[in-house]
RNA sequence: GCGGGCGUGGUGGAAUUGGUAGACACGCUAGACUUAGGAUCUAGUGCCGCGAGGUGUGGGAGUUCGAGUCUCCCCGCCCGCACCA
């Protein structure tokens, strides 16, 4: 056969193809839902599936977790490692808003090419089980999941959710006094005659007030330019996540997930599963759990009364005034004739402030006096009422006491205005600043409190306040309920319709409602979202269906809810899905959930940390508490891969000219900066100039002031990897340079998994060579180069060491190093000129997870012809790394300790009598006998003394 | 301000978890073969020094026979939360 036949070279385009179809067609990866094996659940956040197609930052979380599932199917377990797409979303809406065209038109093609960018890399994905959550098959079930919590109450005396028909029960035989409900605040108490008396309507109302999803007139952060409102992960730094845009405050009746009726279980939750301790720490300060007390202060000439939130009730007795939000109900109420003037510009002032202006300006100290004064719960003093805007309407009641020696923004207002600061801490000067430091703290001042410390004098105060009906323990949570409605197209339509406006559940048997066709994928002119086009968007009753009715007759026809669910709906609950992908009578069956239970492996980007982790982790307990899942965490352990950044290129302009001016020739002149795409430039950061010149038009007839070799060098930056910053580097071409293989090989290489790195395409070189030293390692010139000669004491410590250090390189997700393993593997047994079958197919075997299509064609040359996918992992013989006798004595104090070599041939006894005959050895025992010594091959020696 | 993490060659990063720092790879240098090569192979490559040698993990101190690793202080960087009462 000739040199270059295709068995004698490593042609990857073509091996990666044939096993890739291989695969395809034997089903290698489907999951089985009834296997003897013990099962392993390995989970990827699944992509949105964009316009852009997938970058190479994209598959580093996939490579790592196809790692993985392919290492537990060698390990002998039934894996699970699906993929899926979460494909509703805005962007597809906005495309279709400009262009017109269906969202599902798009979001097809962009699927289309997102497998086969997927398939190329040759992931071991069952696609058999694919969900999409834009599929009426799939958000089915979303819309069934929203029915359920709908109909459900928590109840915390049960501290679960259960179900709103108990909820009635309880009403119209006991009232709701004694009912221990998570629900809207301001709900008034009724008896059961009352309840019973109460109108359809009435009732109606009241029930909305404590389901799990409710309809609410709240304060939404709406996003004039996207036009719909948005959840508080989905803000930052006071504008949209995704675009940039303002968002203001606006009132609007929407749908809202009673998510804070969770809170402590969602903070308990974080012990019991192993995520990072940044991420659950993310989620703690999200859920914002405080400990304290509320307090209640009467107004002094006023039947109001200002409720307060406290986390020191210890320093009751240091409160010199209290404050209120200028936003808080109050302000109008109690403030007096002479300060009305005042307060008015003060309040109005505040309102005209964004925000984030009014974030970014936390320096500054302003408020004013309202000219009430409340009375001390215990002490019955006058306390002054001031208006700050220091003070959070939203958060607590939006009013607290003061206690300026306690508080460092208590103590700047009184500074600031003159109020009095009394210090109720035992030695503490207060003269500079506030005290505290609640750890080290003794109370005076306090009549009962005094000389106690912080735990007991809080302890106290609560006692006493709850005794006078002034107070009472009380923890509260930053987490706020997520709004759920979206004033949008491209989402799921809710399975509501309204009945004198009053939303109605359809009949989950009646699932799914399907998106309606629009004309446009606008709001309406009157403000509607855009469902509101919809020629046929009602319900019939009797019917049951939604119905073609231009005239609604409001006796059997009524309207649909027009908003859509946000894009967290779906992705709450996808990972119980692929359990049961198409099962058509439930979201999954109870079969295949207690077998497969929760994921085992989850890996995905932090970005999620409060929104989608979160949620699916509400969304899991409220299905655990109906009984519908088994466990109550949807996954055990979590990874964060780190973002892969690109290398940015940028050439120098001299500002308001056409010249271009490369780096090293910047002088004085004022330089503007413009993204040149990364293709043009090469390793050295030289810049291709033509290729420039023809990219735009504007740059055609540029100058370019070179270096003095005629080179032009650009800027380089590195950036989170992106279209618009001209700096991504697409997968396909380097499949086609170099191979899946060299690419997944590459990008664990690349560094740790959880890291951020930049991307450099330079040295994948590194990692390609090694995958032709290993062809050529079982393949030479007159094809395959195995023999069955036994394998020599030098190759099986190079064996062994390998299995080693992989193994728990896998196991502890440190995909980077074994890759390197792998490279000094094939260098020394190439430079061994290893040639044996039971070296070299062990290692093809460990190789395999990672580079699985040379594994696969080697193996398969070796003459096997079952995939290598499932074969036995090699398992580790710590005998064979044993290696000499030289040992030298580390350290002697009651314990000793020895580094040393062991040798292949010696027995136990044998390097124990070799340690104790050392001459350094000798030295540094002095004389004295150890009792004992224990050998770990591989390892230090222990001396026991 | 609070919380979490990090700091090792020109670069990405290793380091048996307290035991020969810089594995492996990129890049670079020299050479070989080809002789358009960005292909392949060999040798070298932390820094200073011709050399023996010295020095070296952000800086300083400490514990230890021994510190990149543990403790304390300082400097710098990244991430999360942030007027949260």
């Amino acid at each position: 056969m000739p040199i270059n036949d295709v068995y004698m070279i490593y042609n990857f385009n073509e091996i990666e193809a044939k096993w890739q179809k291989y695969w395809a067609e034997k089903q290698t990866f489907q999951a089985d839902n009834n296997s003897t094996k013990p099962k392993y659940y390995v989970l990827d956040m699944f992509p949105y599936p964009s316009g852009a197609g997938l970058h190479v930052g994209h598959p580093l979380g996939y490579i790592a977790s196809d790692i993985y599932a392919r290492y537990k199917r060698h390990k002998g377990f039934n894996v699970l490692h699906p993929q899926g797409y979460d494909s509703f979303g805005l962007p597809a809406e906005q495309y279709a808003i400009q262009t017109g065209q269906h969202p599902a038109v798009t979001t097809e093609a962009n699927i289309k090419t997102y497998r086969r960018q997927l398939d190329q890399m040759g992931f071991s994905f069952d696609w058999s089980r694919e969900v999409r959550t834009s599929s009426p098959e799939y958000y089915k079930w979303t819309q069934w999941i929203f029915i359920q919590l709908f109909n459900s109450w928590y109840n915390k005396a049960s501290n679960k959710a259960e179900s709103v028909e108990t909820l009635v029960m309880l009403f119209s035989q006991e009232g709701n006094a004694k009912v221990e409900a998570v629900c809207d605040d301001g709900v008034g108490l009724f008896t059961a005659a009352e309840w019973n008396a109460y109108s359809s309507k009435r009732q109606q109302q009241i029930l909305l007030q404590y389901r799990l999803t409710y309809l609410a007139e709240t304060e939404v952060n709406w996003c004039p330019e996207l036009g719909t409102v948005l959840a508080n992960d989905e803000i930052v730094n006071g504008v949209s996540e995704r675009g940039g845009y303002p968002v203001i405050r606006k009132k609007m009746t929407q749908w809202s997930m009673r998510i804070s009726a969770y809170a402590e279980r969602l903070l308990q939750g974080l012990n019991t599963i192993d995520w990072t301790d940044a991420l659950k720490e993310s989620q703690r300060n999200w859920i914002g759990k405080s400990v304290g007390a509320s307090v209640v202060f009467n107004l002094k000439g006023h039947n109001a009364t200002i409720e307060v939130f406290t986390t020191r009730p210890d320093t009751i007795y240091g409160v010199s005034f209290m404050t209120l939000a200028p936003e808080h109900e109050l302000v109008n109420q109690i403030t007096t004739p002479d300060q009305k003037s005042a307060v008015d510009a003060y309040v109005l002032a505040t309102a005209k402030r964004s925000e984030r202006d009014r974030m970014a300006d936390v320096k500054t100290i302003s408020g004013v006096f309202t000219g009430a004064y409340a009375e001390h719960p215990l002490t019955k003093e006058a306390v002054p009422v001031w208006v700050g805007d220091y003070v959070l309407a939203g958060y607590g009641t939006g009013a607290v006491m003061s206690v300026p020696c306690g508080d460092q923004r208590d103590y700047d207002f009184a500074k600031h205005f003159n109020i009095t600061i009394p210090n109720i801490f035992e030695g503490v000067d207060i003269s500079d600043e506030a005290y505290t430091d609640k750890a080290n703290t003794t109370i005076a001042n306090s009549d009962f409190l005094s000389g106690l410390d912080y735990k007991e004098a809080s302890k106290q105060a609560i006692e006493a306040l709850e005794a006078k009906g002034h107070g009472l323990g009380k923890t509260n949570y930053r987490l706020r309920d997520a709004v759920f409605s979206r004033q949008r197209y491209w989402g799921e339509p809710f399975p509501v319709y309204y009945v004198n406006g009053l939303p109605q559940m359809i009949d989950a048997k009646h699932l799914p409602i399907s998106l309606p066709e629009v004309e446009k994928y606008l709001p309406t002119e009157e403000g509607e979202p855009p469902l509101g086009r919809a020629e046929v968007w009602a319900w019939d009753t009797t019917l049951n269906t939604v119905v073609e009715n231009s005239k609604i007759d409001h006796q059997t026809i009524f309207p649909l809810e027009l908003n859509t669910m946000p894009g967290w709906a779906g992705s709450s609950w996808y990972f119980n899905r692929y359990m049961d992908a198409h099962n058509p009578n439930e979201f999954a069956s109870s079969e295949a959930l207690n077998y497969w239970k929760e994921v085992d492996l989850y890996i995905g980007g932090s970005e999620h940390a409060t929104g989608h982790l979160l949620y699916a982790r509400f969304w899991q307990k409220f299905l655990f508490d109906l009984e519908v899942v088994p466990v109550d965490e949807f996954a055990k352990k979590l990874i964060n891969q780190g973002m892969i950044l690109g290398t940015s290129a940028f050439v120098g302009r001299v500002e308001g000219t056409h010249t271009f001016v490369s780096v090293n020739q910047i002088t004085t002149e004022s330089i503007q900066w413009i993204h040149a795409d990364v293709s043009f430039v090469n390793a050295s950061d030289e810049l291709d100039i033509e290729a420039f010149k023809s990219w735009r038009e504007e740059f055609k007839n540029a100058d370019f002031r070179t270096d003095n070799d005629g080179l032009f060098k650009v800027k380089r930056e590195v950036e989170k990897m992106s279209k618009s910053k001209y700096n991504v580097v697409n997968p396909d071409a380097i499949c086609e340079q170099y191979g899946a293989d060299s690419l997944r090989l590459y990008e664990m290489f690349l560094g740790p998994l959880e890291q951020y790195k930049p991307w450099n395409t330079s040295g994948i070189t590194g990692v390609h060579n090694f995958l032709k030293k290993l062809w050529k390692l079982y393949i030479g010139q007159d094809g395959l180069k195995i023999t069955d000669a036994e394998p020599s004491k030098d190759h099986l410590k190079t064996l062994h060491k390998t299995i080693k250090k992989v193994t728990e390189d896998i196991e502890n997700f440190s995909f980077n190093t074994s890759v390197s393993t792998f490279m000094i593997a094939v260098n020394e047994l190439t430079a061994k000129g290893c040639a044996s079958r039971k070296i070299l197919e062990p290692l093809l075997i460990l190789i395999a997870p990672y580079a699985p299509h040379i594994a696969e064609e080697l193996w398969s040359q070796l003459g096997h012809h079952e995939s290598i996918t499932t074969t036995k992992f090699p398992e580790f013989d710590a005998s064979h790394l044993i290696e000499s006798t030289k040992a030298y004595p580390i350290s002697f104090n009651g314990k000793m300790r020895f580094t040393i070599e062991l040798s292949l041939d010696l027995s136990k006894d044998e390097i124990e009598s070799a340690v104790m005959a050392d001459e350094k050895t000798q030295a540094q025992l002095d004389g004295r006998t150890p009792k004992k010594v224990i050998v770990v091959p591989g390892k230090i020696v222990n001396i026991v003394g």
